[in-house]
Order: structure tokens, then sequence, then C-alpha cells
DNA sequence: TTCGTTACTGGAAACGTTTCTAATTCAAGC
DNA sequence: GCTTGAATTAGAAACGTTTCCAGTAACGAA
């Protein structure tokens, strides 16, 4: 009686904590090694151990700590998703597409907002970092600022930028053929007859801008007409400043007859500005915008439109990360745009 | 010379490993407990240890690693969502706000879609349990489904639910006031005239689809009126669903005279249907949206709605899961719904 | 029989932290 | 000088895996 006493419980049998592989290697009677080797598929298995193990994993109810495994083995099966703001509802349908696909192959998506703020873009690659993901898909706020540059070198795994080109960083890329059809859109208003087409999008500081600018350019340059530099404006992609230059822009004595928008945002902005001046849009005035918005088909059959297809973007970067992660050289990927003329290209010539 | 030739060069200096805790102790010549407890803010440090802790770990730029934290603490500072499709602009604001306070806080979001399946929704959040979250935010397909109430128990991490109700599971919620919108713009259409309005929603088998209905139906009982119940159509959220069913609706021997629809996916479906029969929403049929969509304020401004404020919902579910993580009680947020009445109501009244 | 090889299995050492416990120091009180 | 207690620190044991390495058994070949 006495010897049971002193003999303290060792394991109480009613345990409310999951089974860990301890606990399923004594219920089946074999090494935890021989766990871990059943579970993560190890060929060395015979088939009676994979049934032994398979048969107390089962009546245990175990699942292996993701945690443990992340530490171990150095994988975390995450990847991290920075975006300027996913409110952007281009940006919503990219990462729909991306992290089903992502899921399929057995990752998670860390998501991160960067505010606009390349200071806030820098500590989420850094905090990523110590978190261990590994992969990166991004669409930047700035590729040239020092501390973002050194972040994303630091950070030890295969990355995918969206419409940004970084040098020096062995990255893969989405990028879109944004000149192409900006280009096709301003020869088009050309040819209708504008000369004062305005173009506001975000900051050159990005691939997107630049080449979307060098579309606008050429398109002027190939006609021998020549670029109207005082109606380019770039700074931001937020509706904020699209409006504020909108604003300024048809205020001036000389104003535009025409505007491409880059995107959602500028788009935005360009309504608001126009709704206060009592212009209307693709009447009063030649519009076409980069990027459609929720609804487009419906709300916005008049207005002309350079198209890309974000599904498109977010199915490629969820795929080319994959291939990087299984070894893969980093790769680029071109995305079409189109540009789709419609009625709004028309107005202001009146 | 044998002598130094037998004793293997213990660490090569240049090392191209991050610095980890106990290259820190070995430098500031403490133990490794004392690098933990100075940088977790532990009380117990004198103000010489923290000093040269933080010194050796400035110089060695030490991170601690976060799977290892998370393994040995057991918190992750992670925060699943799920949601049933991201590329919906309205949970694009959600999401965005909510990612902002998390991060604020200290805390990541791993974002998943549950694509409208409830199946991909539990097994969702069985992932999310094996990878240690620290809290859950979804909005859910379903709420009754046996597997999908499994999963949300055995997670045993506060859970904050938006719009939805679970049965027997000890969770917050947020709530939008949707009868009362709903009621408000119902009375709305039946004191101009309507009598045959449809409603199109999701299914009733979620919280916020009930509470629609219920107010749906309160507008219609307040004045004495019977409810057209074979213009009730209640399925899922997507556009296709919303086109299909607008469609039958209004091939009906006696059609509607006014549509409410429940969320932009409705909406999106009805417009196309409407586009296909020729019908001008707002013109000749009543109709009033259920939440707005970007650039609503520019180009639905002819469209009553119900409207709520995306952004508060994700800022709420924020908050309250971060007073859930410090040891709260769960708690219900009640949030407005405001019928705004527009031209679009008096369509079809001809 | 012995040996080598193949096919598997067990044991233990990592992975990089946090946290428990015990030890040490130091000053004050008697 | 001894004891006490507070303040601080060191050491070691976790956390739950994966993976390395050594060992065993079976089996055919020499």
């Amino acid at each position: 009686m006495i010897l049971t006493m002193t003999r303290e419980n060792p394991k109480p049998k009613k345990r409310q904590e999951p089974a860990n592989i301890h606990d399923v290697a004594a219920r089946a009677g074999v090494a935890i090694s021989s766990i871990s080797r059943v579970l993560t598929g190890h060929p060395d298995v015979s088939d009676q151990m994979r049934a032994k193990v398979e048969k107390a994993a089962a009546e245990l109810g175990y699942e292996p700590d993701f945690t443990a495994q992340s530490l171990r083995s150095g994988a975390t099966k995450t990847i991290g998703f920075i975006v300027r703001d996913i409110s952007n509802p281009f940006f919503g349908v990219v990462v729909q597409r991306c992290e089903q696909e992502l899921r399929k192959a057995g990752y998670s998506m860390l998501l991160m907002n960067s505010d606009g703020d390349t200071h806030t873009e820098s500590a989420n690659i850094k905090l990523l970092r110590r978190r261990k993901i590994d992969g990166l898909i991004a669409s930047l706020v700035t590729e040239d600022a020092p501390e973002l540059k050194s972040a994303l070198m630091d950070l030890k795994a295969p990355v995918v930028l969206i419409d940004r080109e970084v040098s020096g960083l062995n990255a893969s890329a989405i990028f879109g053929n944004h000149h192409q059809g900006v280009q096709d859109a301003t020869a088009h208003l050309l040819k209708l007859g504008h000369r004062r087409i305005a173009f506001i999008s975000g900051s050159a500081q990005v691939f997107i801008t630049r080449d979307r600018l060098r579309g606008f350019k050429d398109a002027f340059t190939a006609e021998g007409i020549k670029v109207p530099l005082d109606l380019i404006s770039l700074g931001t992609f937020d509706a904020e400043f699209g409006e504020s230059e909108t604003l300024r822009l048809f205020n001036l004595k000389n104003p535009p007859t025409a505007l491409l928008a880059g995107g959602i945002g500028s788009t935005a902005g360009a309504m608001h500005a126009w709704k206060a001046l009592g212009i209307k849009a693709g009447i009063d005035v030649g519009f076409v915008a980069i990027d459609e918005w929720p609804l487009f088909d419906v709300f916005g059959q008049q207005f002309s439109s350079v198209h890309r297809d974000p599904s498109v973007i977010g199915r490629a970067s969820a795929r080319i990360l994959l291939q990087s992660l299984k070894g893969g050289e980093p790769q680029d990927f071109l995305v079409e745009t189109q540009y789709i003329p419609r009625e709004s290209s028309n107005g202001g010539l009146a």
C-alpha cells in the first residue's frame, strides 16, 4: 500500500492537453522518430509500422504542432504578402487568387498593408524575416529606399515583386505591359484630336508608373507632337492625390481636354474633383481609366479603359513563388494590358 | 604545434548565420536567461545588466527567432482572418482596417478565403488551430454545419464573428443592425406605393440574412400588408446567384416593381440580369442596394442604399479580439446601418 | 558459418527560445 | 559575526518536433 502511495501518479489518464508525438509513440509502442517518419512521408518505413502509427495517431486525434515543426525544420509554410492597401479592389482580387493557389500548395498567407508608407513597409519586411517566412510577394511603395533595399536583401527567402523593379535584388517579378496599353490609349486620344492630355498616376519611383509614362510619351513622339509636360502629375496612388491634382489641372488657364487616370485611386480622385467642378467625365472631358473597378462592366460602360486582369497576377505570383520554393531560378512574367476604347475618349472635343 | 592541430576550430569567427541568444550571452558574458529577461522586459534586471545585454545584442544585430519564441511561450502573435472572399470590396476595407489595428498591437494576420465552401472553411479553421493562432476573426459561410462547430469548439482561442451567431460557442460578435436599415428601406418603398417588392440575399443560415429578412417582413406587417413570399430569394452571396434569381423573378407573370439586393454580390448579379433584360435600375424598377461599393458616391448617386461602414467593423473586430487576448470576456458590438433614400426608390412606379 | 548489404528502427541531439528553480550577492539588523 | 531577506543572476529543464547516427534483423552470397 505504502509502495503505491510513494509512487507518484506519473501521467493522469484524463488529459485535456492535445496529444503530442510522445503520446503517439507510447501508444503505438515505437520511437518518436518513427512517428515523424511515417507522418512526414519518409520512405524508410515498413507497411506494418505505418499501419501501427496511423492507427495510434488516429485514436489520439494527433496533429503535429506547426510551431515545433517550423522551428526544427526551418520551414514555416508561410508566405508574406505586402500590399499598399488591401482595400484597393484591384488587389482584393490579386490576393484572393494568390491565397487560393498558395493554400492548394499547403502554404498560408500572412497579409500586411504598408499604408503607403515606406518605413512601415520596411518594418513589415523585417518582421516577416523574424517570422521566418518561406517567401514574399509584394507590391512596394518605393523601389529604392536604402532601408527597404537592405530589408529585402537580408530576407533570405525568394521574393516576387508585382510591377516593381529593385536593382541588385535577385527576385522574380510580375510585369504588366503597361506602356503598350497606355500608348494605345494615348495614341487614340491624339488621333481623335486631343492635344492637352493629362496623366495622373502614382510615384515615378516605381516601375508601373515609369512604364505607363513611357507609353504616354511614346505616343506623342510617334506623332511628332510635343509632350504636355505640365499636364503630367505623378505623386501617390491614393484618391486624395488624384483629387487635388485634378482640381489643379482643370483650373489651369489652358486646361486639359482629356485625362488618363493611373489606377483606381487616381480615377476615384478625378471623379470627385470633377463632381466638385461640375465636369462630366467622358462628356465635358475625354477620359481613359487605367484599371477597372467592381461593377465597371455595369456602371463604367461608357468609359474607355486600359484593362489588365488581377486574377492572372494573383495566380502567377503564387505559382512563380512556389517554383522558387522548389529551387527554381527567379523569373519574370509578363501580363498583358489592353486599351479598350469607349465613348469617354471622345469627351471634351466639342 | 601538434597540440593546436588536434584542437579543432570550435567556432569560426566569420559566421554567415544570424546571431542567436547564445552568441549574445557569450558576447555579454552573462547567462542566456539574462538575455531573455532583458529583451522581454522582465522586471528583475539591473540597469547594469540591461546595458551590457543591449550593447551586445546591438553589436551582433541580434533578433529573437519568432518560431522559437512561439514554441516556448505558446503565443504566436498571429490572428487568423477567415472570409468568404477577400475580393469582395466590402471586406477589403474590413481587412485593411483590422490588419492595421492588429499590427499596431504587435499581431500579424493570417488571411484565408473559404471560397464560399463550408468544408474549406472548416479545414481552414483546423489548419489555423494547428498553426497555434492566438485568435480568430471570421465571416463564416454557414453557422451550423457540425464540422464547422466542432472545428470552432476545438480552437482554444478567442473568436470574433462578424454578423454570425453560432449557438453554444462562447465567442464575441460584431452585429450590424441590419433589420433596422432594411425595415426602413422596405417601409419607404411601401409608402411610395410598391407592393411587389423582391428581396435577394445570401443564405438564411447566417444571421445577417435572417436579420435583413426580419426587417423586410416587419415593414410589411407593420402596414398590415401581406409579405410577398414568392419574391424572397435566399441562396448565396455571389453575383451568379443574384443574376439568375433576378432573371427568374423579373420573368414572372407578376414581376416585382422593386428589388432590395442584399450585398454587393447580389447587386452585381441583379445589374447584370437587368442589363440582359433591358431594364434600367431605379427607373424601370425600384431599387435599393444593401451595402455600397467602390466609387458608389460617384456612380451610385441615384441609388438608395442601406449603408454600413466597413472600417468600423474592421476596427471593432480587432479591438474586441485584442481585449479578449488580454483576458477580457467575450462581448457583442453593434454596428449601425442607415437607409439612405435616393431616386432609385421611385423607379417602376409609372 | 560468416560476411556484407539492405531495410528498417531506436535513441539522442539538435532547433532557439522562455521560465522554473536554485544559487549568489549584498546590505541591514541583531 | 551571524542571520535574514531582497535583488539579481546562473543553470537547466522544458516546448514538440526533425534528423542524424548507430544499431538490429533478415537475408542472400561467398
